[in-house]
DNA sequence: ACCTGAACACCGTTCAAGT
DNA sequence: ACCTGAACACCGTTCAAGT
């Protein structure tokens, strides 16, 4: 677009980030990209490695962009926030998730957030032993992403004629059930399934739970371990 | 490498099973798959849709090995079993957890799969109402599988030198203290960071402990709406 | 009717030739 | 020294030509 503003990393990156959302991540490929920017493909080689710092960087812009943590808040408070306000962030790029979770180094910018979060926990005044074993278990909820192979709300775009839904709830007894009595539930979105924000924290705040009544009980690994 | 059998689909996905957990999934292409079959690669399009259709049925191949559920069990120990079964079965297949979570649709055998197990907390006394959010909770780790972004376990391969441990530890002094003191923890293996399959349990026993708090205590979306 | 080689429209990345 | 066009070694999939 703005063509002719000389190439920089936060520029490529802002670029791929722009285009990751508008054509999907998998789209995105470094002559696509290039095209986009006015500019040979080779020329992104100098402010990207290669393909994958690409998508870290992609990932760090994103993550960059998240609001600061909450001072002087209860424990329980601050993590539930942050959490929340990672996902609100993330929800806005689709592909986040994808390319978040095929990371597996640790750029300073997830560091960072990773320390925030534990060192809430030890403010709380969990053990350094809990925390640990807390943040395994919070896994990548932790950025506010969901972490459901089955996605129901996004199930039935063309919903099932009569028969096709007879002979799956045939086979499918309880799904069928489960599915039908989501639909009939007046507080949830009929036909389009399920309410994504109202089960991601329901989740969390059981997590957050568990992780306190932990905290309150003195859990520790050694005494878990026997 | 037995060149001579006829095609089929099974046996495609047999073959790209094998070939996806000796070269990864990502090196699996259809020319490769085609190379291995000792056929050209258009052979494979009678038996496989498309790519996407080999992913799927690469995954339902796994699926279908999962061992049957418990019968008779209580439904905490028929879950626990269940999902830690399945965990063991995909934890021998590297790739199943980013194909798996990649899928959107839902095959006949991952209904199945998950129609066993809404059945056993509708057995053990849920609600269907309580049943649909707590499977929501659940989420992938449902299949056993882990979901952290930031495996620490795989993170120093090789071991920092001191400086830039030093480094490290001042930007993110609460990360720091994770690592060392989980490094120090005489029953951890030290070095090669946490013990995947305690976080798994961890986790997994402070979900279904959650669940079933909430099951004794009535609880219901109607309320927890107000 | 079945099968398949060649072709199409892509990839990421190397590298040597141009300025 | 910097930049880049062409080339290399791949992709998934279409399609027309062969049997």
């Amino acid at each position: 677009m703005t063509e002719r503003a000389p190439l920089s990393r936060p520029r490529v990156l802002r670029a791929a980030v722009d285009l990751a959302d508008e054509i999907g991540i998998d789209a995105v490929s470094m002559r696509r990209l290039a095209l986009e920017l006015g500019v040979v493909p080779m020329a992104l080689y100098k402010h990207v490695a290669n393909k994958d710092d690409l998508l870290e960087g992609m990932v760090d812009t994103l993550l960059g962009e998240l609001e600061p943590p909450l001072t002087d808040a209860h424990w329980k408070t601050a993590v539930r926030e942050r959490v929340l306000s990672a996902r609100r962030a993330l929800q806005r790029h689709p592909w986040a998730r994808q390319a978040l979770e095929s990371r597996t180094t640790k750029t300073p910018t997830v560091l960072g957030y990773m320390d925030s979060m534990i060192g809430m926990f030890l403010a709380g005044g969990f053990s350094a032993d809990l925390t640990h074993h807390v943040m395994h278990a919070f896994g990548s909820r932790m950025w506010g992403l969901t972490q459901e192979i089955f996605d129901d709300s996004a199930t039935p775009s063309p919903p099932p004629d009569e028969a096709t839904f007879a002979q799956l709830a045939a086979a499918f007894p309880n799904v069928a059930n489960m599915a039908v009595s989501a639909s009939h539930d007046p507080d949830s979105v009929v036909g389009d399934g399920c309410d994504d924000q109202f089960e991601f924290e329901f989740a969390l705040d059981l997590l957050l739970d568990g992780f306190e009544a932990l905290k309150e009980r003195g859990w520790s690994s050694r005494l878990a371990r026997g």
